[in-house]
DNA sequence: ATACGAATTAACCAGCTCGTTCAAAGTTCT
DNA sequence: AGAACTTTGAACGAGCTGGTTAATTCGTAT
């Protein structure tokens, strides 16, 4: 009886399929990269993410080669899709200190609503970087991402409303910072010293503050609002 | 010969040997907290730990139990020797202005200085505090983890310097983040960006800054340097 | 239609990893 | 002296895990 249903149930499924390379794909890699963002590189099973998948673990290998060629890609495609995002964010039309205001806003509610990206971001780092360093999508990709900074800067700076030695990589250091630490250290952070700053309406100071902090850091002191 | 001189040691290593257990267990938490920082909860290696051990494996099974009890005894202790370096940190006998300078400049160095206690709590994130939460002696460390920023806080807005609405839960939080993401983010941060920001001369503005960008965020504006 | 490469399936395997077990002996405390 | 604790050393095994083998079906260009 279970044979004959499983023999059934063979034949039924070895009957019709549609191939769907990209589909699949596409499907392999959102999987892999929430197991991943969970569990980290050596934490995620294959099998698990072979389970989760619409596939079987047969066609990660075929596509991804090993765990360590799925992963990278699924770094790289998290690297891409935050590059996509922040590429229609324009700030050309804006004043200096909007623009750099906007751009704050922007990077503090997207890894906010990105965790899966910085838990991937936290995983690399604990492995020194070693497979970001060796994509070179990664590289051209981020070779442009602090254009919008430096842009930012350079009108601050001919406007006479930012400090003059302001440094446009330091100043998104100080975005990034600010911003990721809010996501990444969420856990201990709410754990030790309570969760009120990740209320919403502490969250909501908290975005408000980092702006202001870091207009604070650009803005020459006598231009402050 | 192979065979006589493993004898011998054996005998030799057989004959006299003294107990301590105290430093046996110090030992084992040695070389666990590198690996486990160096490689995460899952990607550890209970052999390769034993085998870096003065010791034998046996014996992190009879005073640890198993690998997450060792985990968590390599947590508590670095959280306990943080806890332990801020202590003698008296900030009493110094202005508002010179404690809160002295308690972020310090902050900087010491994470700067314990990677990995820094990759630690990255981990534990990863792991969403899941063994945090299960130390109460953490839980009492930590109680008092910001009343050094709450006397400061108190003595500034007293003395008028501070601006009246500064929270020093948020005050931390900033300190924290700063500190915290430059040795975090470091791989990732110099693999895209380059390392400038690394370099000694590097690192010593940063932490002028990050010093600076404190003490703007909690003195009033008109009392500013 | 048919040949051929791409896509897909299911079962399988070798090695690793955590944790245990056994047998013995030395040390410290009381 | 005796009880309780600490240390040694080696081997082992059950289950998991990354990766593979072999066979089958689909899409399509000729």
């Amino acid at each position: 009886m279970g044979e004959l249903d499983l023999e059934l149930q063979k034949s039924i499924s070895r009957g019709g399929w549609k191939q769907d390379p990209a589909g699949v794909q596409l499907n392999i890699l959102a999987v892999a990269t929430s197991e991943f963002a969970a569990n980290g590189l050596s934490g995620a099973r294959m099998d698990e993410i072979a389970a989760k998948t619409r596939t079987s673990k047969r066609m990660i290998y075929y596509y991804f080669g090993d765990k360590e060629g799925l992963y990278r890609r699924v770094l790289e495609e998290a690297y891409r899709k935050v590059r996509e995002g922040e590429r229609d964010l324009d700030l050309d039309h804006l004043s200096p200190v909007e623009a750099l205001t906007r751009l704050a806003e922007f990077t503090f509610d997207h890894h906010s609503s990105n965790p899966n990206f910085i838990r991937l971001v936290m995983i690399e780092n604990i492995h020194h970087g070693a497979y970001i360093r060796q994509s070179e999508l990664i590289g051209r990709l981020n070779a442009g991402a602090i254009e919008k900074l430096e842009t930012i800067c350079r009108r601050g700076k001919k406007a006479g409303v930012f400090r003059e030695d302001v440094d446009p990589l330091e100043l998104h250091w100080q975005i990034s910072a600010l911003s990721f630490f809010n996501v990444s250290n969420r856990a201990t952070f709410s754990l030790i010293f309570g969760d009120r700053l990740y209320s919403a309406g502490g969250q909501e100071t908290l975005r408000q503050h980092v702006v202001k902090t870091v207009l604070r850091f650009a803005v020459k002191a006598d231009q402050a609002p």
